[in-house]
DNA sequence: GCGACAG
DNA sequence: ATCTTGTCGC
């Protein structure tokens, strides 16, 4: 895995942040940035939940939907489901929503609260674990969320004060 | 009724 | 997300 290319959406957002329609501020802008790509991915990883939201569909679904792109969704803390505390470093619990597995909780260091791994879109509980450990560089979020993050945070620097990311 | 609530 | 003191590791 290396670096290939970063694109920028900027834009005036029109809907408010409210739990659990996220798309609603989040689309429009994310969209953008994808076409602007040179080079699709495979996959996208994302800063949101996948099937772990009250409409079995969060962000990162409602994006690998609309973009017929896998998806992978990751989040700081739990939005919907449960599951067993991970203890051990790389240890990972399965997250359940609705009587069924629809994601993990992975503790990516030890003294850090784990990351939370949800099935986004064609992908499986199996491939979005796999796939998020071999993303993984040392820091607790995955390296395209580090770089994306880093990246918004920049870029929010350069322009002053607006948006969200 | 109260608290919690992806970013 | 944003704000923010002190602490810890490389």
């Amino acid at each position: 895995m290396e670096f290939v290319e970063r694109t920028v959406h900027i834009g005036k957002i029109s809907f408010p942040y409210i739990s659990g329609f996220f798309s609603f501020r989040e689309g429009e802008g994310t969209i953008r940035a994808y076409q602007k790509l040179n080079h699709k991915p495979d996959l996208l990883m994302i800063n949101a939940c996948g099937i772990t939201h009250p409409a079995n569909a969060g962000f990162t679904s409602h994006i690998g939907v609309v973009l017929d792109k896998p998806t992978i969704g990751i989040t700081k803390r739990i939005f919907c489901g449960r599951a067993k505390m991970p203890q051990k470093e790389k240890e990972a619990q399965p997250l359940y929503h609705e009587g069924t597995q629809k994601g993990w909780l992975l503790k990516v260091l030890p003294e850090t609260k784990p990351i939370v791994i949800t099935v986004g879109h064609l992908t499986s509980t199996r491939s979005c674990l796999d796939i998020t450990k071999k993303c993984l560089r040392g820091n607790k979020m995955p390296e395209p969320l580090r770089i994306a993050h880093r990246c918004a945070g920049e870029e929010k620097k350069k322009r002053g004060k607006r948006g969200g990311t």
